[in-house]
RNA sequence: GCGCCUCUAGCUCAAUCGGUUAGAGCAAGUGACUCUUAAUCACUAGGUUCAGGGUUCGAGUCCCUGGGGGCGCACCA
């Protein structure tokens, strides 16, 4: 971007900015300075110094570092906030105490500069801790002046083009994040205390497999062949049960190539775990727990509220049977081995829309997905889906026409989904071919067949529970936000054009 | 991809039925002010009303095309 270009909207503000950088460096000093040795954070000041009697001193002498964000000039003396990653603290810069060039330097800064600051830390006589600067010195200029500093920003589009301007001015933001990284700690903490091995497994992957979605392709110009991004992790996580990591994990970015909406980012953030020895029931203990750990240690509280709506996620949730939620809420009994016939029937009767070739599988999700899932609002295991919808879900030990399977959902939103995982070989051989007869038929979601899976499961895949959890949408469950563009720090956007 | 809504100063918002010179707060500049908390007070400056066409005596406002964004639908997690 050229400088007129950066310059254009604001050149006045920008342009008196500058001005003020060329006049330092002419000075002898430099607006950009190396580091800055600090002995305190913000909070740190305003924890310790609590206690202090309001309209006393000290004479601690501490250092601290952040960024302006508001002045309260009254001539020989200003007050500042500044603020740190932690917080924020009150500056008390009188005259008096900085003497004139110094002061006259500090009058010189502007709203949003860094500054580093040495000072006595006193109690304001209406009781605010703050520190009596007796040295400021400016480690970073800003060019660009701050949104307003009462409503902070709120143009979405600019919020999330220039996410930095957003973290500045809404605190809302920098909660949002705050409960994302804690999410993720948490669950790290959580697979670490149960034995669970962090592993990273390829994003390139030169066939797309573990999910049914469209990838973004792309190109190995050495190798001259195509490569499609990575739409889903568990593939590579079951090779490594075959090879003898009994639990393992992995939280990482996978991309599929489909409209964006607020609950939808071309790129996106998945957990998958897989622990041998386990099937889906384990799975679902481990759903509900990694929940409501993530839920306390984010809120303090098992309590969510999105949009009016209060969920409680305390455990044990529900588990009911997909065809069973479908009788409660159609009246009608269908199953795999229902007519196909009879379940178009249903569902054009229920106004469900439906490919035409649909198998009789796909009508019965589909009929699940229009008259059951948006009403499950508070936690619910959805269990025991067909089997031509989930190609790589073991059989049912009681019904081979369905596949051990469970989604958790939460306010009509799929929240994690898990199998207990096929392992055997020749299945999965059989389940792969008949994806690929879809694939064949125009089919862009389906799998093809991985050879080199089928092979590692011929090596021996242990019996095993596996759960992937989408990262995104649990943070917008316990951030408490509706829409998936406000817990990704870069929200996927068009170009913006001039 | 389709439908609806939206885009005005750096930011947050006004502008009556299409009417004369597009206003205000914050931010900025100048001045006053040593206990402020969105400090206060006075004055000043700041605009390609997203872009391009059109209708009209006259367009921020109406129409068309294009662009960005939001929401919904579709696809999906």
């Amino acid at each position: 971007m050229t400088e007129e270009n950066v310059a254009s909207p604001i050149t006045g503000e920008r342009e008196r900015r500058l001005a003020k950088v060329q006049a330092i460096r002419a000075a002898g000093g430099e607006p950009y300075p190396v580091r800055f040795d600090r002995t305190h954070s913000a909070a740190e000041i305003s924890a310790i110094y609590a206690p202090l009697e309001s309209g006393s001193e000290t004479d601690d002498q501490v250092r601290v570092a952040g960024r302006i964000m508001l002045l309260r000039r009254q001539g020989k003396l200003t007050f500042a906030t500044l603020r740190d990653g932690s917080g924020e603290v009150q500056l008390f810069v009188s005259q008096a105490e900085m003497g004139n060039d110094e002061f006259a330097a500090f009058d010189d800064l502007d709203l949003g500069d860094w500054v580093g600051v040495g000072g006595r830390v006193m109690k304001t006589r209406k009781g605010e801790v703050s520190i009596k600067a007796n040295a400021v010195s400016l480690l970073a200029k800003a060019l660009l002046p701050l949104p307003e500093k009462w409503h902070g920003l709120s143009d979405v589009e600019t919020r999330f083009r220039q996410r930095y301007v957003d973290l500045i001015a809404n605190e809302e933001a920098r909660r949002i994040f705050a409960v994302r990284f804690s999410v993720l700690s948490t669950l790290r903490k959580i697979f670490s205390e149960r034995g669970f091995v962090e592993v990273e497994t390829p994003v390139l992957h030169a066939q797309a497999g573990g999910a049914t979605a469209r990838p973004f392709m792309t190109h190995h110009q050495a190798l001259d062949m195509p490569l499609t991004l990575r739409i889903a992790l568990e593939l590579h996580l079951k090779r490594l049960l075959v090879g003898g990591m009994e639990r393992v994990f992995e939280i990482g970015r996978v991309f599929r190539n489909e409209g964006l909406s607020t609950r939808h980012n071309p790129e996106f953030t998945m957990l998958e775990a897989y622990q041998a020895l386990a099937d889906y029931t384990d799975m679902m203990t481990l759903v509900e727990e990694l929940v409501v750990e993530c839920a306390q240690a984010a809120n303090g509280t098992k309590m969510v509220t999105i949009d009016g709506t209060t969920i409680d996620l305390s455990p044990p949730w529900p588990r009911r049977t997909m065809i069973d939620l479908i009788k409660e809420a159609t009246g009608h009994d269908v199953h795999p081995e229902t007519p196909l016939e009879k379940l178009i029937a249903i569902a054009d009767e229920l106004e469900v829309a439906r490919n035409p070739q649909a198998s009789a599988g796909q009508l019965i999700l589909d009929i699940y997905e229009k008259t059951v899932e948006p009403n499950l609002v508070s936690p619910t295991f959805v269990l025991d889906y067909p089997r031509e919808v989930s190609p790589l879900a073991r059989a049912h030990r009681d019904d081979p026409a369905l596949v051990e399977r469970f989604e958790a959902v939460v306010m009509g939103r799929e929240l994690a989904n898990a199998f207990s995982e096929l392992n055997d070989p020749i299945d999965q051989q059989e389940r792969f071919v008949a994806q690929e007869a879809l694939a064949a038929a125009g089919d862009a979601e389906a799998h093809g067949v991985d050879h080199d899976y089928v092979r590692a499961l011929e090596h021996g895949l242990p019996p095993c529970g596996g759960v992937g959890v989408g990262i995104d949408r649990l943070v917008m469950l316990l951030a408490q936000v509706s829409s998936i563009r406000e817990v990704i720090l870069f929200p996927h956007l068009r170009p913006e054009r001039n």
